[in-house]
DNA sequence: AAGTCGTGGTT
DNA sequence: TAACCAAGACT
């Protein structure tokens, strides 16, 4: 019974594909080089500007987060600022990034930081873990860029540049898999300070370079150890990845209910909210999910706005 | 564990 | 142009 590891040791990689020290140098030596200048990157947003940044990127590009960031930091340079918020008044700011049950998480996020932390974003995993709006990865990625902690931080892009430079494939599964967590920890430098650099770096290159569509290889500082390119870059196999019609669902009914609220200075009587969308079946359901979420909040008389508490 | 949850740019 | 994609979380 012969041992089939691969020479790198590391699981799930094709066999010959680079291990972790080989991939370590140039990707952080080409993010020194190549890093571009976010706000969230610097020395003066702190943990809670981290924080904000991650809860706003999740599913959003970053130039659409940007000018809303900005602004929310401005507004709310502390967690105990927007803790003191009417939560509606974060779903207003949000505006139009959408997804916006994480701005309601991000202001119960910030209570209980004021509660339970003393107004200071946790340091512990499992302490941001327990956050609302926070989950493996948010966890992860708050502890590594925000206090230098060594954790696996995977997320989309990591994931592609895994899939790729290791795996072999050019998509990594649908859903985040044990493997791809086993490998990440694998891959992860021992030292804190590297690791935690090593996450930003490969996550950078993923969002860059590795993009899902239109790869650059021609830049890419370790093309030459990536499993995928040398294997000839072979189509994805398997289900598609995924099918998400927009037009006519529950979510753009949503949206539009709540891009009538987020304008609105004073409660919006239901008529008005009517206009929004003629199927009434489809409308009254979108409005009592906004109501069931929190999102909304019902008065009399038939009257809306976003919540105050 | 597969579905749900916004929005807008790109192809 | 319809489909895909963008630093996921939650149930």
């Amino acid at each position: 019974m012969p041992s089939c590891r691969t020479a790198s040791g590391t699981s799930g990689a094709t066999p010959g594909a680079p291990d972790g020290a080989a991939l370590h140098a140039p990707v952080i030596a080409w993010f020194e080089e190549n890093a571009r200048d976010l706000p969230w990157r610097r020395p003066e947003a702190g943990p809670w500007g981290v924080m904000v940044s991650e809860f706003m990127l999740q599913q959003t590009p970053v130039n659409r987060v940007l000018p809303v960031y900005e602004q929310w930091m401005a507004r709310w340079p502390r967690p105990a600022d927007l803790a003191e918020e009417a939560p509606g008044e974060a779903v207003r700011a949000w505006g139009r990034l959408g997804y916006p049950r994480r701005a309601l998480r991000l202001h119960g996020a910030a209570v209980a930081i004021t509660e339970r932390h003393g107004g200071d974003v946790p340091t512990q995993h499992a302490q941001l873990l327990a956050l609302p709006g926070i989950g493996e990865y948010t966890a992860a990625a708050v502890a590594s860029f925000a206090y230098g902690q060594r954790h696996a931080v995977l997320d989309t892009n990591v994931r592609r540049v895994l899939a790729r430079a290791v795996t072999g494939t050019q998509y990594p599964p649908n859903a985040t898999t044990a493997a791809e967590r086993r490998l990440a920890r694998e891959l992860l430098p021992e030292d804190e300070s590297m690791a935690s650099r090593w996450a930003a770096a490969s996550m950078e290159l993923g969002a860059l370079i590795c993009t899902a569509k239109n790869e650059s290889c021609v830049r890419c500082p370790i093309a030459a150890q990536c499993a995928w390119r040398l294997a000839g870059k072979p189509a994805h196999e398997g289900p598609p990845r995924r099918g998400q019609t927009y037009a006519g669902t529950d979510r753009q009914v949503r949206g539009r209910l709540l891009a009538v609220l987020r304008e609105a200075v004073a409660p919006v009587p239901q008529a008005v909210l009517d206009r929004v969308w003629d199927e009434p079946v489809q409308r009254a359901r979108a409005l009592d999910g906004l109501v069931a979420d929190g999102l909304v909040e019902p008065l009399q008389g038939g009257l809306y706005r976003l919540p105050l508490a």
